[in-house]
DNA sequence: TGTACATCAGTGAACGCGCGTTCACTGATGTAC
DNA sequence: TGTACATCAGTGAACGCGCGTTCACTGATGTAC
């Protein structure tokens, strides 16, 4: 038997009903249901519902910061595009817990240019070091900082993400993906200037 | 007095309902305490509330078109540029309004490509003027689609708007402006052959 | 070794809220003959 | 010219729902002396 504590397995069912439904299946009421208690007996071990779906954000964070580490690429210019790819597929596979960390407006949040440029942000830090190295080799077009390459970056990929998740991309999910495969490159190689 | 129906009436207090609060703020009860009317005299001229969010939605879409109509640029390039601002201005002085026509799922929002090939979005109509005549000029880079570059350059707009509504951008809206211009530009001039 | 007490997880009933929508109706206005 | 009737905007009460949170409580477990 799992030695899984109370509030785990109150923070597992509100991942699994946010998953659902999103912020509008996720009530006190259902997550006390489903883990079998009372709704009070959450409060117990979350001061109130922010403070649960906090919890959610974290760990939302927590499982971006894992995809992006594990992407195991030496070559910076490579490494970039490789993580573009994995927003996606953090998109598509897990589409609630990227809401949570992208989309939900939350205290957690990370933001520009202040988390990054303190590496503040797990992943941030990452992609900073790889924009950081190109810049140093002189790869990066003038008067491009890292920072602003990132989040110019990052903005495409979540204007792809976010049009395709409204509803404004006919075209399967395969389309997609080479459509936002094609964006991102092309974007990376707006910053970079010609190698010598 | 202006003759105005109960139909606009209350559609104009759902609007302003939904400017102060979003989706959230928005009952059939609230609009009908601002109109003076009963709940119920609602459904007299809307068949249910989605009927209701679905003319706002509508109603948006148009105020977007009126105000890319309004850009009166001739190059092709500069008059791109132009109406990337005009994004940013519509998501800045009528944020609510830019939700409705941009991020509420709706049966009415224009999708990729076919909306924009068919030429059914009247504000798509004129972007993919556009980018057909830097086609025609041979400006394009090569294998690239107007409809492409279009969608591209919407959702890096899209993707910067979303990351600074969701509070992810620190400095002030001038520095936004700015950040937002530099990118826009960007990736404009990543669509472009060199002008011989 | 036994006992008094604090801690802590969880209970159960209730409060007060706002919501979309149903149903059967009223009363004024317009229209056909 | 008068009358019967249809149309149409709007009423008012009620239904049934799910929500977060309050309050006072129980009963088991651990701990200090």
């Amino acid at each position: 038997m799992p030695a899984t504590t109370t509030r785990d397995r109150i923070l597992t069912s509100a991942r699994t009903l946010f998953e659902s439904g999103g912020i509008d299946d996720l009530s006190l009421r259902k997550v006390a249901a489903e883990v079998e208690l009372t709704p009070m007996a959450i409060y117990r071990h979350f001061a109130d519902k922010e403070a649960l779906v906090e919890a959610l954000v974290l760990d939302a964070l927590d499982r971006w910061a894992e995809r992006v580490a594990a992407v195991d690429i030496a070559e910076p210019v490579e490494w970039l595009v490789a993580v573009g790819d994995e927003f996606l597929h953090f998109a598509l596979e897990e589409p609630r817990r990227f809401e949570l960390a992208f989309l939900v407006r939350s205290k957690r949040a990370r933001r520009y240019p202040d988390d990054f440029d303190s590496g503040r942000s797990p992943a941030g830090r990452l992609w900073m070091a790889r924009l950081g190295e190109l810049r140093a080799r002189g790869r990066l077009v003038p008067d491009m900082e890292p920072v602003e390459a990132g989040f110019t970056l990052w903005a495409l990929a979540q204007g792809l993400v976010t049009l395709h998740r409204a509803g404004r991309f006919v075209g399967g999910v395969t389309e997609f993906r080479h459509f936002y495969g094609r964006s991102i490159r092309r974007c990376v190689a707006s910053f970079l200037t010609p190698e010598s």
